[in-house]
RNA sequence: CGGGGCGUGGCGCAGCUUGGUAGCGCGACGGUUUUGGGUACCGUAGGUCGUAGGUUCGAAUCCUAUCGCCCCGACCA
């Protein structure tokens, strides 16, 4: 993409309504725009962002076994009734009428929808395990809106649903979840700590929370400073086996870990030593749930057993902040200049700097790259503006490529431009060719 | 919903206490500069001050209502 011709409305002061730093670099950045509280237009560089941390988010889920779909966002009334959370979500959910006078809502989750569809076409044991998933706009009517993405109204989700012949069967749909998400998240640059979280009216062990480190985190956590040492790093894991998956969880939920809402100081105390005990603020960035039957019951979802048995499937929803993830990325990957994209989700692969627009060795030279590297399956942004290069380098700074080419005449006499790493803002020297080739590495 | 605050050119703000029909910076636009390192220089245009009532000779400024937005709290991915 050429900067020129593309839709970057970056901004020098920051808007005053944005409190944290996500949202403000995400407004500066020209990444969003609000269109009402909590409700969220989103412009072409954020737009390019959440469709990577999808895509990222689909191929692991695809890679777990896990089936996508799409399932709409309004949704009627009497399903909710039959679940009898139609009563019980209370002021949260959005409801609508339609012009026949119809009691509809704006789906805030969708375990009725999934349930309905489950139960119209699956009867037998046979059929199981079954997940399935979808990501979609979800809307929940928070009574306060704030920080940006990270608690707008309306959010992408992605929620995943299983049905499973019992519960040995649903905890390992509730571990392939654990194991899926860890891989998720470390390929979007990020830590995320799964946490004993509160098991709600179901109760139970069965719930984990995933959380980023962030100062600006709205939950209070508490770990074993052990569990931040744990990587998944580049494991294969084989979905399908259940000690493989069980290994993995044991590994990552061991250790001390829980939010606010569970946690207990006596156990905290008792398990963990005093140097390792830690306190911070983290982002929820997602959370697997495995409830029984609560809703299988409720809706009458059932299916035959081998030995002749009518019985409701065990399910487990499971979800991750797709639109959040924006917001927690940005807060654990930013300095005083702007965002820092991890490779992941970037953008953009690169930014291409001309310092002297109108020289035409430079314009070739830059030309060139950018045709090369599209050759190469990157995606640059080549800042082709005629601007000065302080302001040119303030922008690729601001919207956080990690890796800028920084193209001049007086490289080019040498034959050289320059690669520099966003993150550490070291450069090199090196011959057009062999940036490219460096950055196909990065990507590859 | 309880408490606090704010709505003034696209954005960030000043003016309001002590009414006399708006001002600054950024941006935009036009021109200049052909430009090598952190957002150039000069100029121009652009606002009946959220909306509706009221008080007054006169309202951005005072009063009432209303809408919207932000912050703290309770609630949530």
């Amino acid at each position: 993409m050429r900067l020129s011709r593309y839709f970057l409305p970056v901004l020098k002061e920051t808007p005053s309504e944005a409190q944290i730093v996500s949202h403000r670099l995400m407004l500066r950045a020209g990444m969003i725009k609000q269109a009402s509280a909590g409700i969220y237009s989103w412009l072409p560089l954020g737009f390019k962002v959440l469709r990577r941390i999808e895509q990222i988010v689909h191929e692991e889920q695809i890679r777990a076994g896990h089936i996508p779909m799409l399932m709409p966002t309004l949704q009627s009334a009497d399903l909710w009734r039959e679940s009898g959370r139609y009563d019980d979500y209370g002021q949260e959910m959005l409801r609508i009428k339609d012009r026949h006078d119809r009691d509809m809502l704006y789906g805030p989750t969708n375990e009725e929808l999934i349930t309905d569809i489950f139960r119209a076409h699956v009867n037998s044991y046979k059929d199981l395990p079954l997940t399935l998933y979808h990501i979609q706009w979800k809307f929940r009517d928070e009574i306060r809106p704030r920080f940006g993405v990270m608690r707008g109204r309306e959010f992408l989700m992605k929620d995943g649903y299983n049905f499973d012949i019992d519960k040995d069967a649903a905890l390992h749909a509730y571990n392939r979840h654990l194991v899926s998400y860890l891989r998720s998240y470390e390929r979007m640059g990020l830590q995320a700590i799964p946490m004993r979280a509160d098991g709600g009216p179901i109760g139970g062990d069965y719930t984990h929370e995933f959380l980023v480190l962030a100062e600006t985190g709205e939950s209070e956590v508490f770990y074993d400073s052990e569990i931040t040492d744990l990587k998944f790093g580049d494991r294969a894991v084989d979905y399908d086996s259940v000690p493989e998956c069980q290994a993995v969880l044991e590994e990552f939920t061991s250790r001390y870990a829980r939010t606010d809402e569970t946690h207990d100081a006596a156990v905290f105390e008792a398990q963990v030593p005093e140097a390792r005990r830690r306190s911070a603020r983290g982002i929820e960035v997602g959370q697997i749930f495995y409830f029984g039957t609560k809703y299988s019951e409720a809706m009458n979802a059932t299916v035959v057993t081998d030995t002749g048995a009518r019985v409701p499937v065990h399910m487990g929803s499971h979800g991750i902040g797709v639109s959040r993830l924006l917001g927690a990325i940005i807060e654990a990957s930013h300095d005083e200049r702007g965002i820092i994209w991890p490779e992941g989700v970037t953008p953009f692969h690169a930014g291409i700097v001309n310092l002297k627009q109108g020289d035409s060795a430079a314009d070739a030279a830059c030309e060139g790259l950018y045709k090369a590297m599209v050759a190469k399956g990157l995606e640059p942004l080549y800042d082709d503006r005629s601007e000065r290069a302080g302001a040119k380098f303030a922008t690729m700074d601001l919207i956080g490529l990690p890796w800028r080419i920084t193209v001049g005449p007086r490289g080019l006499e040498k034959g050289v431009v320059e690669l520099t790493s966003r993150r550490s803002g070291e450069s090199e020297e090196m011959s057009p060719e062999a940036a490219i080739d460096r950055l196909t590495q990065i990507y590859g």
